[in-house]
DNA sequence: TATTAGCAATCAGATAAAAAGAGTGCTATT
DNA sequence: AATAGCACTCTTTTTATCTGATTGCTAATA
């Protein structure tokens, strides 16, 4: 256990070094604090030793470790309220009625990009609890025609079929069997209701029915397997932070944002309901990163927000705005 | 004019460079051709006096001026073809029926883009030629619905409205006056063809027509405006080129990849039908860049689609492959 | 016993000087 | 017209020197 000193000294330093992204000496401290600095440097001394600091060299300030940062979130964070600009410019776009859901999360990211230099990250599973509400055709001329399927939840898919040598009133017959009998199925469960409900029976009703099943059986297929969003917002932002002014490092970022496994390994983690933070190696990002998640739940949709930045991050700020953003999505 | 030796030593040189990346000295060439080192300074020096070549520092050897890369692409490179890899992961895309014309020009340039280190851009315009098929209304609870438009090249959008207090008779009122009225008009004329032939007589049909006209007409107005559509394909692989090697022209080029005006004016200039090349100074938007761009014209869609890498691009095989593609997407 | 003043030691970063290497431009020669 | 030869130029790499920030330790002090 830190004494209140350490724990005074421990919060400085984090908070002077995210602040100005600068090793952090004992006299900066000290003019804070009422005593000298060789105090400081003698706690300094003790609280690198129990891991919360460390020096880029023998010589240098102190930097916070993973640990530092780690105990700083979870015992020394100040809760700040937004501040009038944050409050405001986002307000803007929750009270704005016309907007659908999903706009309203990619328009309050952005902003919130924009205005902390962070990298924002969208996942939404769009397909897991949707349920088929109606499907239908619009033919486009002889042998195309667009599929649409529209879910309770009011998602819209649609696909291209071009079958040639089949009548309209067939692919209709289709149709309506399928609005019949399997709408109201989960959108993942569709294509196997489809093989097991309509296969046995669509030769009754259809006469090309192999070939205009599998049409339908495939834009099912593909549909549930679409469910995963990735929306990355602000990702030049990274070249912003003097931690990632280096081209490998940046490029390195890069590749992970691009690389859909990883993105969405963010979900994986913590599927509680609170805002769950991972410094450096506690994420499976990137050692340099700190990513601050939290999950939303609508009646609509529910997918996972997280903000991304340097570990030198400020926690207080994006923890506050990411709380805020949760609860107007939520409402 | 040049002399068949200048061609000749012109062409040895913008090669080598595009190969190597390092400028290339009066040694390197006077191996390939019949003559010494100092005749090959000689020619150089004449070269860097009409402006073909440039040299990085007094004693360095020759780099290809933009325009001796100009002089290269009209008068100097030799068409090649593409090779067996190139050819057959591209015919992959082009022979799989299964998928739509926009899918099979974004994974085709995403391999080419894999394949060069390039960037690849597509800039499709949607709505401009699109004419209205069908408009639909799935209702989802009391208070929402989807509307669905589907034009007649089997573009889809759809748009969440939400009218309370409104019956949806009202609604599927509307829907049929605007199928009887306004099917067939151009998809950025219907909301003045909303204005001028279903307002005045809207009143009449349906009876809380002022906000269902008003839903109905920004979902359109909304349509025509979103019909730029940009897609960069490749964006990590600037990091790959030598040139960018340098973190701040790297965010500038990102920077320019995020801004929409600059991207689109890649379309605009030079309407033809051929492959354009813009060379540095050439195009809008980076002095650093080559942009080699084709229009497409389907009976679908029309459209850009472009390359864009360092001024030492391999012009041949780009050239060659965007006339593939081109040719491909056209069949 | 806790705190502090004082000071040598350490090391990054900036600046300068020196050495090595690649390639040119010019002149004299073939 | 083409070439050989060589001094010259400029980048790149290496080495050395200096400066300033900051620490760790020791001894003195409250």
């Amino acid at each position: 256990m830190l004494t209140e000193r350490q724990n005074e000294i421990l919060k400085l330093i984090v908070m002077s070094y995210i602040k100005l992204a600068h090793p952090v000496s004992s006299n900066l401290i000290c003019d804070k604090l009422k005593c000298s600095s060789a105090t400081v440097r003698n706690e300094m001394m003790t609280l690198e030793e129990l891991g919360y600091l460390e020096k880029t060299h023998t010589s240098s300030g102190r930097i916070p470790s993973e640990k530092g940062y780690r105990y700083y979130v979870d015992h020394l964070m100040e809760v700040k309220e937004l501040n009038g600009e944050e409050y405001q410019k986002l307000q803007i776009i929750f009270d704005n009625q016309q907007l659908e859901l999903s706009d309203v999360i990619t328009k309050s990211l952005q902003i919130v990009s924009d205005m902390t230099s962070y990298t924002t990250v969208i996942l939404d599973e769009k397909s897991h609890e949707n349920k088929l509400k109606e499907i239908s055709v619009v033919p486009i001329n002889e042998s195309e025609m667009v599929v649409l399927i529209v879910t309770d939840k009011g998602y819209v898919e649609h696909k291209d079929l071009r079958l040639t040598g089949v009548s309209l009133d067939e692919v209709k017959n289709t149709v309506k069997l399928i609005n019949d009998l399997v709408v109201g199925t989960p959108i993942d469960e569709v294509s196997s209701k489809l093989e097991f409900d309509i296969k046995p029976i669509i030769g009754k009703y259809v006469k090309q029915h192999e070939m205009i099943y599998n049409a339908f059986y495939n834009v099912f297929e593909d549909m549930s397997r679409k469910g995963n969003n990735i929306n990355i917002v602000g990702k030049n932002n990274v070249f912003k932070h003097k931690e990632f002014n280096d081209i490998d490092k940046v490029q390195d970022i890069f590749e992970k944002f691009d690389d859909d496994e990883k993105m969405l390994s963010i979900k994986e983690d913590d599927q509680n309901n609170d805002i769950s933070i991972y410094i450096g190696k506690e994420n499976h990002l990137d050692d340099d990163v700190t990513v601050i998640k939290t999950n939303y739940k609508t009646d609509k949709d529910n997918g996972t927000i997280a903000i991304i930045g340097p570990k030198r991050m400020e926690y207080s700020r994006v923890v506050n705005l990411l709380d805020y953003i949760k609860k107007q999505i939520e409402r």
